[in-house]
DNA sequence: CTCTACCCATAGATAAACTATATATACGTC
DNA sequence: GACGTATATATAGTTTATCTATGGGTAGAG
């Protein structure tokens, strides 16, 4: 009843970025380390990562070339640009202003 | 340049529910009192709150009735039904789950 | 009588996320 | 050697939420 996203809308972008400022990773891997990192709360679907990735792309926030991971399987691994770190900045003073104007909003006596 | 959007997707249900725990408020009020409470950072499009209390009505979560304001004008006053306060409650939950999960995954060790 | 603030509502566009599906490989196991 | 699972990419089509752009209309000030 009433799961409306796996995500906040809005956000996927400011946490693709982030994960890639650890390091270069595959898709497969952003997701999983999204998942991971939120305590799997935030779930990133496959239809939801290969577009914003595509977007990610034609923004030149970052880059990507073909590999082969650890598990010896061709991949495509991300890496952040310097664009794509400005970017992230950007969102993420973003996100801190909506959130704090959010909070203020909800925290506004309640009449109880 | 890059001015996404004037809220947060997903947010507006509740933001709206919660400005009417405080009272009952016409729409017009409903998008004053947010914008007002959030110091000018959330402003609530007319097409995107018009619809939006239209969902809400149509959920049960609020009931509207014409009446004449402060100001000697027709205007439609909603109020939060019992639904709508358990409903809120559920979204208050929600978004605060998703917001420490993206926390995590924000200040998860920076690479420097 | 005109202007501003107040008030409601919808149509159409846009964007972001979802579901579902297709393809393919490495590796373990039976 | 067949089969299942986890790994990996990608797109088509749908849904949903928000925006832009309009339209209508009233009260009161100047």
């Amino acid at each position: 009843m009433a799961k409306k996203s796996d995500l906040l809308p809005g956000t996927l972008d400011m946490l693709i970025l982030k994960t890639l400022t650890r390091a270069p990773l595959h898709g497969y891997g952003i997701a999983l380390s999204i998942k991971r990192c939120s305590d799997d709360v935030l779930t990133v679907e496959e239809g939801s990562l290969y577009p914003a990735l595509q977007r990610l792309l034609l923004q030149g926030w970052v880059k990507a070339e073909w590999k082969i991971t650890e598990t010896n399987r061709r991949a495509r691994f991300y890496t952040l640009t310097a664009a794509g770190r400005r970017q992230l900045g950007l969102e993420l003073s973003q996100f801190d202003q909506m959130i704090a104007a959010i909070g203020r909003v909800l925290q506004d006596v309640p009449e109880v």
